[in-house]
DNA sequence: GCCTCAAGGTGAGGTAACCTCAGCATCGAC
DNA sequence: GTCGATGCTGAGGTTACCTCACCTTGAGGC
């Protein structure tokens, strides 16, 4: 046997998880981005003209708390608050210039990490890992 | 190719883990435990006696907040602190009664619930995602 | 046209979990 | 005995969340 308990699975998936978030944290370090603005600024970049109730939503936090995720994105000049023309309580966040350019070094620092952590997979491996998280992820 | 880019992996890898660490975090409410209070019981219920210091090692934190973890712990009478007769500058963490009812309830209930998740995987998907995990995790 | 209620965003203030720094007791080496 | 290192903790700060209250605007009766 090779399955030394129930929870084994989870345990190790768990453990690789943590060792990948660590490397994601280090190698997005130079761009002093928390995960959650990361993770905005993504999504502003790709629906053009996110409210700040739906940023909320994507990110499963508070309305109040996006606010702050908002700010410190616009004190880095990577987004800009316009009004919403069709209805005036609504703020619109459109991503920068620089907000696209820094968005784009970020997915390649991530993507290049990623490759070199599963780049110790064969190619079969690496495709039965995409299969089967695929099949996980619902 | 089902490869959508060199950060696909590692995007779905992160995925399945936000979603086991929201079921497990699910799971685990009727206890009101942290994260980090789950892993140190864990940690003082499996090397009995353990300094504050290793258990700040084990949790990757600063000895100062180790302390703190401790308190909690100890509040709920799950741990108690007892001098190191060894070393009188030195506390040890040792698991109470009810600390290793509650860690071993703690334990299923997480085993539990990685089963369920995994169970939509035949039990050879489930043995190459164990033996990749493994790969991954040095 | 008003009235009322709902919804979008934010100011004010709270909490939890980290941190650093300083201080105290103790240890180990000289 | 002296002295630097070590183990723990009190004090106080930071960050990232939260709720509550408030203001403005929108939308649907009447």
């Amino acid at each position: 046997m090779t399955d030394d308990g129930p929870g084994e699975l989870g345990d190790l998936f768990m453990r690789v998880a943590r060792t990948q978030r660590r490397r994601w944290r280090d190698a997005l370090a130079p761009w002093d981005l928390s995960p959650h603005q990361t993770r905005a600024l993504r999504v502003v970049c790709e629906r053009d003209g996110v409210r700040l109730s739906d940023l909320a939503e994507s990110l499963h936090i508070a309305a109040r708390s996006a606010t702050e995720v908002a700010d410190g994105l616009q004190e880095r000049g990577l987004v800009e608050r316009t009004p919403d023309p069709g209805d005036r309580r609504a703020v619109l966040l459109r991503a920068t210039d620089e907000g696209r350019r820094v968005r784009a070094e970020v997915d390649r620092a991530r993507a290049a990490d990623s490759a070199e952590l599963f780049a110790r997979l064969g190619p079969e491996d690496r495709a039965a890992l995409a299969r089967i998280l695929r099949a996980l992820a619902d």
